[in-house]
DNA sequence: CAACTATTTGGTTATTTAGCCAAATAACCA
DNA sequence: TGGTTATTTGGCTAAATAACCAAATAGTTG
């Protein structure tokens, strides 16, 4: 039986909140230059490691990021590329304050 | 000055979670069709009108809606129509269990 | 094998979020 | 004006999230 659309949208839902994070957008807007490892990756969001590994996790779990081991690392970047589209529509969306033009 | 990378990051990320719930995504999609106004989007979403009221609020602080007034009804619409592009990306990110071979 | 490094996992706590109900607003109509 | 309909707001509770610390795991090197 064909989805239905609520279904539909708890699936995409899931995927765009693996993004609704500003550590975890930060890590995605990265990754967009290259892979990294958790430690640069930690040096950048400047939180524990712990927290930097949950997220990724998270990501990796949502299907965002895939990693992989490499030596005593882990490397994890983009399972996609298409987000840098994605982050441009993201910027016409004026915060609110801002003028009252339509975006788009 | 120019913004820090991480607060770019922040006002993004606000903008995403406005759409990183299942009944706020829904609402979003439904609305690329056209506007609606809060009681059709309460059918739609099957929740309290005062859960979907709240949604809508938050989705339009976000900057990811827009409404106006008209007689008794509030009619909501998306502020962007790029969403259709994101979308199509969200579709690519396989939800993990999915195929080996690279989404894009 | 022991020491070391990178990463993940488990546990705890504080904060945020989502939902519902009831009450308040606002526009319309008789 | 009083009643009706559509929507928002306030208050509350339960559940989810994010952060940290400490401990566990896994690969590396002496």
């Amino acid at each position: 039986m064909t989805p239905t659309r609520k279904t539909v949208s708890s699936k995409r839902a899931a995927v765009i909140k693996a993004l609704a994070h500003p550590s975890r957008l930060l890590i995605a807007e990265a990754l967009m230059e290259g892979e990294m490892c958790v430690c640069d990756l930690k040096d950048l969001v400047g939180a524990d490691m712990s927290t930097v590994s949950k997220h990724l996790s998270m990501m990796r779990q949502a299907g965002v990021l895939v990693s992989d081991k490499r030596g005593l690392n882990i490397y994890y970047r983009l399972a996609c590329d298409c987000l840098g589209d994605f982050l441009r529509c993201l910027d016409q969306l004026a915060p609110k304050k801002a003028t009252t033009k339509p975006c788009c």
